[in-house]
DNA sequence: CTGAAAGCGCTTACAG
DNA sequence: CTGAAAGCGCTTACAG
């Protein structure tokens, strides 16, 4: 077998044109029926390759789309970023597309340093996977690359991102509880960490409001500083009948600190999370918890990136996903205490 | 801002020709440093961008590698390919190549269809990342494509791949245990899975051979049936004072199962496992266990890529990365039964 | 030190 | 339906 064959010697052992080729390997209009299955055969043959540089060359489009996630994101215990590129990975080549990752250090994040793949325009466009300094945003965004933030937003309206629907999320989590029979209800999550968080906040505060249902000021537990360091927990004074909280992480380990006080988790007390990632299945029982749809997140970041490149100049502003409950076993039934299922 | 510059745009500026321009920016011999420096100024000035598609072309090599997974080993709890992709991603980086995730369907893999970014020679070589069916990897090999295995490898030792020296781990390991006293030793792990938990296998038992310690039949306890799916562990009628398994997933689940039984880890049975991955972190106490070196195995993948892409006739045969054993608190001295730690 | 020519493998727009 | 010409943005090899 040939080490390269090309169009031309295909053409060659025709006795065509690549021009003729060309129009018969791609499925074009120009070719009769007969040739183009003639040269379909002959590649099949020669073991031809298309050499997808040379279209990009032409077009100017490397069909590739970088995405960028912070370093910050990928240590050993933060597994949702990774799990949601390998989801993107997935849909961008089902979209004839391929995706760059590049991790960015928080060295390059500080000294806003742009990634090699900017600077040799192998990708197209960007999508920046989860909250980087805002220094760092804006210095991408006076760029001309196309852009989409994925699982966060900034208070620019006309940025497109797509984020999971936080807010509602949690209110129709919040509301499962109360319809659960849950009045004492309590909140895990520092509210100043991230715009979802805040959200996810807002969502369960909604359903409490609607509800006539007060919030103490000891319900509102935060879990990590003001740098993302998780802290101690500090318990209200009564454990409340129930514990929503900001992640599955955190939530796992409530359920861990609360066994550990000798309270059952969910005869004694009742914990949700959110995410569905991994740690909502390391408890026992399994947590319930929201799950966020990645993959419909990673369609509709693909498809915006897509039109995008297409057309750098409309807006699409902020994209919503919802997510879905996921029942397991962490909520006690008040109104049934023997059943504690769904 | 200029959409698109080009080294014609700096050339018809400072009034020289595009090979000039070439030079000066590539840092290549044959331009004066004074118009070399007139020339990075403009290409700074307009917004320059180097086109890496264009060099591609002309030299017939992407800089891209293109790094395949298959769907088996993404799931929620196995995260350890995931991470070894992010450090793969920032070493390719490193050496100016950019990596691109393929994740192999179980039905491609099946039918032996080749990914989209071979047959568009979007990337110079594969990295396959976790074993895959070996009708699968014979084709592949077939191809003439550059190829390295990581993280497993196959009976035929001209094949190149890069791999943990699970055979020494295991033994180090083992052997701390017997220097902390243990004489009875149980294992656990399907040892018919993979070879590298076979190697681990054979790494224990050469320990155990050469202390003159016997292995009754049910001190090897099978964790998984052939298609690699979690059975439940038969624990010996007497439990022994160590058990080794063979990641550290498995050494968790075994912990969670002698913590309901009664047991104290480690006071009662000490637990190892292999990986130190983030199930090593999730059990009270922390898991004993040996550190898969990631980044040394992605140097040194990185390393044999770049030198086949220059030169595929090399083979570079099985490569082994050495681990290193992380020390915890779930091990019993039992020479000093007072102090738990190292 | 500087640059004209040729070419990487394809596609587009146009002519026949 | 078929193809000659031009070009995408660079680099290499060679001439001056």
């Amino acid at each position: 077998m040939k080490q390269n064959v090309t169009m031309r010697d295909i053409a060659d052992k025709l006795g065509v044109s690549v021009v003729t080729v060309s129009k018969a390997i791609n499925d074009k209009d120009g070719v009769s029926d007969e040739l183009r299955k003639k040269v379909k055969t002959i590649a099949e043959e020669t073991g031809y390759r298309f050499n997808a540089l040379a279209k990009s060359m032409k077009e100017g489009l490397s069909y590739n789309i970088g995405i960028i996630v912070s370093e910050r994101f990928t240590d050993i215990t933060q597994t949702f970023y990774m799990q949601f590129y390998q989801v993107l990975a997935k849909v961008l080549d089902e979209n004839h597309y391929s995706g760059i990752l590049h991790i960015l250090s928080l060295e390059d994040e500080d000294q806003l340093v742009l990634p090699r793949i900017y600077h040799e325009r192998k990708v197209d466009a960007f999508i920046i996977l989860g909250q980087l300094d805002h220094r760092y945003l804006d210095m991408f965004l006076e760029t001309d690359t196309p852009l989409v933030f994925l699982d966060f937003y900034t208070d620019c309206p006309d940025v497109d991102c797509v984020i999971m629907d936080n807010f509602y999320g949690m209110y129709d989590l919040t509301n499962y509880l109360v319809k659960r029979g849950h009045q004492d209800i309590a909140y895990v999550g520092n509210i100043h960490s991230t715009s979802s968080i805040l959200d996810r906040y807002l969502g369960y505060y909604k359903s409490m409001l609607e509800h006539g249902i007060p919030v103490p000021n000891d319900y509102v537990i935060s879990d990590r500083d003001d740098q993302g360091q998780f802290i101690d927990l500090q318990l209200p004074e009564q454990i409340p009948t129930a514990f929503v909280c900001i992640c599955d992480q955190i939530a796992y380990h409530l359920v861990t600190l609360l066994q550990k006080k000798g309270y059952r988790v969910p005869e004694d007390c009742s914990v949700v999370g959110f995410d569905n990632g991994i740690f909502a299945t390391l408890t026992e029982p399994g947590l319930t918890t929201v799950e966020v749809n990645i993959t419909e997140m990673a369609k509709s970041v693909v498809s915006l990136i897509v039109k995008k490149v297409k057309n750098p100049n409309i807006s699409y502003g902020r994209v919503t996903v919802k997510g879905k409950i996921i029942y397991r076993n962490s909520v006690k039934d008040l109104h049934n205490p023997e059943t504690i299922t769904v």
